[in-house]
DNA sequence: TGCTCAATTTTACGCGCGTAAAAAAAGAAT
DNA sequence: ATTCTTTTTTTACGCGCGTAAAATTGAGCA
């Protein structure tokens, strides 16, 4: 290929022998024209490479095939496995996904769909901050473009709302635990967004429906650095005795992993094993989970299931399709992973 | 502002009663006009709130504020940080970065290079995936656009590399760990990039100096789960009893992490103290370093500098600066971080 | 007042492509 | 061979802006 440099498509169709208004359809759906026409589209492309300009395009479509995809924060392993798996599935459609991160950052977070606007996408798939979130702005934005909203909810904003359902995986959690030994408190920090609400609201029904008397501890932080909270408060509060079950249940893996380090630095022993002091709990399945000492017992969220149907919401929508009320929320069951701490 | 939708340039200049070319000016350089004509502006600006359109304004100049950044694995939390710094950087000079993941896949790689050229970015910072990268390709890339390469080197390829010092290091740690315990033996994989290999040198070397008989336990695995890596064949060499010393340098903290975990399953207690058998450390100050079980001994790379030079260096090629020779590689020192595993 | 220089406006062209409408050509069916 | 249908070509316009050159304006200065 690229035996001489093509500049635009009026030069790469003169090359093929087609016309460029054929070359464009061509560019636009390959199944759109002749197959005859349309090999020797390819033919002229396995010799001269050539790719539409990009800002051309853009500029002229009604609609971009662009994708914006945000975050509250690439660097949680959890977003950056969720949005690696959600740009795959929109490649595989022919659209070009962008991931942002709002680095836990209100500013930021609205500073992205400001960037949003610049790119004009088709459509945009959002997992808020939740309560950080500036809620007037990122509604205007959704009255524009066509928004499904993932992980965390925001009451009321956006076509669509996918994610897991803490009714189902914090309760399976509950139970297990409490089957194999004392009923857990539950551990949190200031909750960030709804689901970490839902997640305590979700343990104190379980343990009213077992019989048994609830406990929360919820410890001083802000921000996204979990593992730090769950780490500094998790020090303090063992220092002080504090804990009303030696069985703990985590809002989720990072706030675990921190708990974990600081019974490990406090000398105590974790785990389900008779030698052990102090059992330990999670939610999400963080990839670091399998990897902590004790490995953490935790819930997998349904990430597959979540991006599949978040891309397939937003693509319907893109092409002028419509949300049943039924849909505008779904979500998905969570799977308990057993391992060493719990 | 937003009092009603401005289309375009031409309708925003009218609004502030400027000439379009004199808004058009303004916009690629905000200082470039009159005080009195900037003040006009940017009080149509309050009222208005107009951005010029990305995609026409990309297809004029003659070189875009695109900005692209390449990591192996925005996964792995030490690259996800660093982007994020990098992004802050650029941003700051007014310009446009995007960061692309290859996902460890040299495809991937290759994929993103021709995604780049789609959006003819000014510059690149690139992090190559270093063994599986495709040479050839990356280096016709560099020949086409300002190219820096950062963390991982490909000799000969790209204006410059930015990284930290190995032979600096390593020789650090080595030192640390024969002053306060039993020489280390060195845990490591197939190597993935450069990198690896100088890491292990440098040991070889560091341990040499000190008189010391090296031992290198090289294990099996491919690919970028590391953490899995090292606690499956940790524990199978634990098994086996194959460690030739009671402290392990990991070529790298994910390593480290998957040892511990190893270690503690296997019932060792690993740590700095009187009552602990082993030793582990590592190299690169990974977030999670911190609240490991014991917490990571390990080198932190100076992250910041890398950053900061990398972006120096690329924005004053793209400025249509030259880089000095004495400066085409460029490395910095690591920073012993002691903590409880060694 | 007249002059100078810098900033701005006017005018005009081009970037590369999407897209619409009408004309022409190529296939398919009779 | 004729007619009908689908596809392609031709022609033409527009998207929103960068940018160059010439004309104009305005501020500062002697």
């Amino acid at each position: 290929m690229s035996e001489r440099k093509i500049r635009n498509m009026e030069e790469f169709a003169a090359k093929s022998g087609v016309s460029r208004p054929t070359v464009s359809k061509y560019f636009n759906d390959p199944s759109s024209v002749r197959k005859s026409t349309r090999e020797r589209i390819e033919a002229a492309l396995e010799r001269y490479d050539f790719r539409p300009n990009l800002y051309a395009v853009n500029q002229n479509r009604r609609l971009t095939k662009n994708i914006g995809i945000v975050v509250p924060n690439v660097a949680d392993p959890f977003f950056s496995e969720m949005a690696r798996n959600i740009e795959g599935l929109f490649i595989d459609e022919g659209y070009s996904p962008s991931t942002f991160s709002s680095h836990g950052s209100r500013a930021h977070e609205v500073e992205i769909l400001e960037t949003l606007r610049a790119i004009r996408p088709a459509g945009v798939l959002m997992a808020p901050l939740g309560r950080a979130s500036d809620r007037a702005k990122i509604e205007a934005f959704c009255k524009d473009v066509p928004t499904v909203l993932f992980d965390s909810n925001i009451e009321g904003v956006g076509a669509a709302f996918i994610g897991s359902d803490p009714f189902q995986s914090v309760p399976l959690m509950v139970e297990y635990l409490c089957r194999s030994g004392e009923p857990p408190c539950f551990f949190e920090m200031p909750p960030v967004n709804p689901n970490a609400n839902k997640r305590r609201e979700a343990y104190l029904w379980a343990m009213q429906n077992l019989g048994h008397a609830p406990h929360v501890v919820r410890v001083e932080g802000s921000g996204w650095d979990f593992e730090d909270i769950g780490y500094r408060e998790g020090l303090r509060v063992i220092k002080e005795g504090g804990l009303p079950s030696r069985t703990v249940l985590c809002s989720n893996d990072r706030l675990a992993i921190g708990l974990l380090a600081a019974a490990y630095e406090s000398g105590i022993r974790v785990g389900i094993t008779e030698d052990c002091s102090m059992r330990i709990a999670g939610h999400d399945d963080h990839p670091f989970a399998r990897f902590t000492c004790p490995s953490l017992t935790t819930v997998a969220q349904d990430y597959k299931s979540i991006s599949k149907r978040s891309v397939e919401t937003i693509l319907n929508l893109v092409d002028g399709g419509t949300v049943r009320d039924s849909e505008r929320e779904v979500l998905f069951e969570g799977r308990l992973v057993m391992r060493a701490s719990a």
